[in-house]
DNA sequence: GTTGAGCGTT
């Protein structure tokens, strides 16, 4: 999972050094050849990055965001994608905490599947977690966009 | 170490 991120910061380096030395190179020389192949390159980098900045999370598809309230203060965000795991491709799961105390505040937003979304709303709101009846609901604010 | 309606940070 990291290794793209390692990758792409090899990918930019390089990018740059390139960049740089092209630069240096029209600066030295005013060449057109040196500035047509430096600007090939540049339109050619920015879409790359961009593309590969922003396709980690569109490459596994639509991700829909869910909070999930009355949690059990004793649950942990590995027994939540547990939970949600078994309804639909959990992405993510953050648990909310108090940002003063630092302890839970019993309510999280788990990012899965949109397809499976409507799946583990069904079957886990108002169902017992842990002795503890869960609210799964699509989140209020914060949605992710395509959303339509 | 406690509590119990609610919608959130890199």
């Amino acid at each position: 999972m990291k290794s793209p991120l390692i990758l792409t910061s090899a990918f930019i380096a390089t990018a740059l050094t390139v960049v740089g030395y092209l630069v240096s190179d029209q600066i030295a020389q005013l060449d057109a050849t040196s500035t047509a192949v430096g600007l090939f390159i540049g339109a050619i980098l920015c879409p790359t990055i961009i593309k590969l900045m922003s396709g980690s999370e569109s490459a596994s598809g639509e991700v829909k965001t869910l909070y999930v309230g009355n949690l059990p203060y004793r649950a942990n965000e590995s027994a939540i994608r547990s939970l949600f795991s078994d309804y639909g491709l959990v992405h993510s799961v953050r648990l909310m905490k108090d940002k003063q105390t630092g302890k839970r505040r019993g309510f999280g937003f788990v990012e899965i599947a949109a397809a499976d979304a409507a799946n583990a709303i069904n079957s886990l709101n108002d169902t017992e977690f842990q002795q503890r009846t869960l609210k799964v609901r699509e989140a209020k604010e914060r949605p992710e966009p395509n959303q339509d």
